[in-house]
DNA sequence: TATCTATTCAATAATTTTGTTGAATAGTTA
DNA sequence: TAACTATTCAACAAAATTATTGAATAGATA
């Protein structure tokens, strides 16, 4: 029949892209692009892939137009389609923390392991910013920090916050962030600054979240 | 290493989602589920597939908790797990067809079958609700009108419709809709309108994307 | 032009997904 | 309780997905 045709067809089509996001992998890699562009080898060493398997699984994404490519030099970089792909990313990731409670219990076991972290979300940051309450840090990589961080936000990539805090006064509560839900930077600076004897809190959305509900940002 | 188990955890639970959500017969299931609860038979009918079959991809998207059952009598009623579901579904596919002009094609070369039929939008229909200048046609079944329908619609199951066309003055614009952009009731529909000398077009949308969105709904 | 290198490709085996068939099951109805 | 029926299950073969390996390629740099 005609219409059952159609159907197929355009159930075919639209299940390449969920196919494409069907996998583990390719999950990640898209979390992780939410970022920014990153190149085969850090995507793959980001991932703790081979380089040959991280590729392959970046022809399924760009056939699916999900990524698309530039050419830095003898790099190429592989970036997001476009807000939407991050949207649909952050709206099932968000289906699975409520609908599935494997996934809440996966991430708050792992967390336990830091001691009791507390979060905040980026409509409370945004009450707190204003009243200038809070410092905010940027606890992913330097060059993450450069590419885009949220406004007023300082960049204490974790593995020098340790000398960066010396510098910070204890007066104020400070907020960490970092790439998103699943990345857990955020959750060890907390514990360290709690450790050292700070007030201190986790974002519970990333720099991408922010991001995308088109809160303030700045570029270095 | 510790994080490496537990970002394969996560991203492993999260695509037991867009794993089950990967396949196009299941994507058409819960497309029709946006239009409430079906028996494994009716999916089955609706969908083209065997009831056996048809009872396996279900089972799938229950272990993904996107649908949850019901009893009544002998028949066990499907639904979606809730609206985020429908949402992450309209999501993934506004991506495909913003991003994948194959989607576009396939569904524009289909309705070219009908002639040219205008669409207007669910802001734009509530506009002209408002001027009472249109008259709204439901062409799904009686029994999808009677589970709900958008506030103001007539029933006109679209085998019914060259009847109870013969009601309807020419002096207002028609508006058609049905159960979704991939649904080809409205545009059968608007055909025959037009064929008829009425003016008519077809809602983009369809009923569950309406009422996803908060707009006036009515129950019989 | 020749060299270098990040990326892609091709081939393979292991695993998973898929649809069909017919039998089994659970729960309702009589 | 017995009969009925919608649904599920189990077993199978075909097809698709996946990670690994090592070779090939395209494009920049020297």
């Amino acid at each position: 029949m005609m219409k059952r045709a159609f159907k197929d067809k355009v159930y075919g089509e639209l299940s390449k892209i969920t196919k494409a996001m069907g996998n583990p992998h390719r999950l990640e890699i898209i979390d992780l692009l939410g970022q920014g562009p990153f190149s085969v080898e850090q995507i793959a060493n980001h991932t703790g892939m081979s380089v040959a398997n991280a590729s392959q699984h970046l022809q399924v994404l760009k056939n699916a137009k999900l990524v698309c490519i530039t050419r830095d030099g003898n790099f190429i970089l592989y970036s997001l389609a476009g807000e939407n792909v991050f949207n649909a990313w952050a709206a099932l990731r968000a289906l699975g923390i409520v609908y599935n409670a494997e996934v809440e219990k996966v991430v708050s076991d792992f967390r336990k392991g830091y001691g009791p972290i507390e979060s905040i979300d980026a409509e409370g940051l945004i009450v707190l910013l204003e009243k200038d309450k809070v410092i905010l840090l940027d606890v992913r990589s330097a060059e993450e920090y450069n590419r885009g961080h949220i406004h007023r936000a300082l960049s204490a990539p974790i593995e020098e916050l340790s000398s960066i805090l010396k510098t910070l006064p204890k007066s104020k509560t400070v907020i960490a962030y970092c790439r998103g839900p699943f990345c857990v930077f955020a959750d060890e600076a907390v514990a360290l600054l709690k450790k050292k004897g700070y007030k201190a809190q986790r974002l519970y959305e990333g720099f991408p979240d922010w991001a995308a509900k088109g809160y303030p940002v700045a570029i270095k």
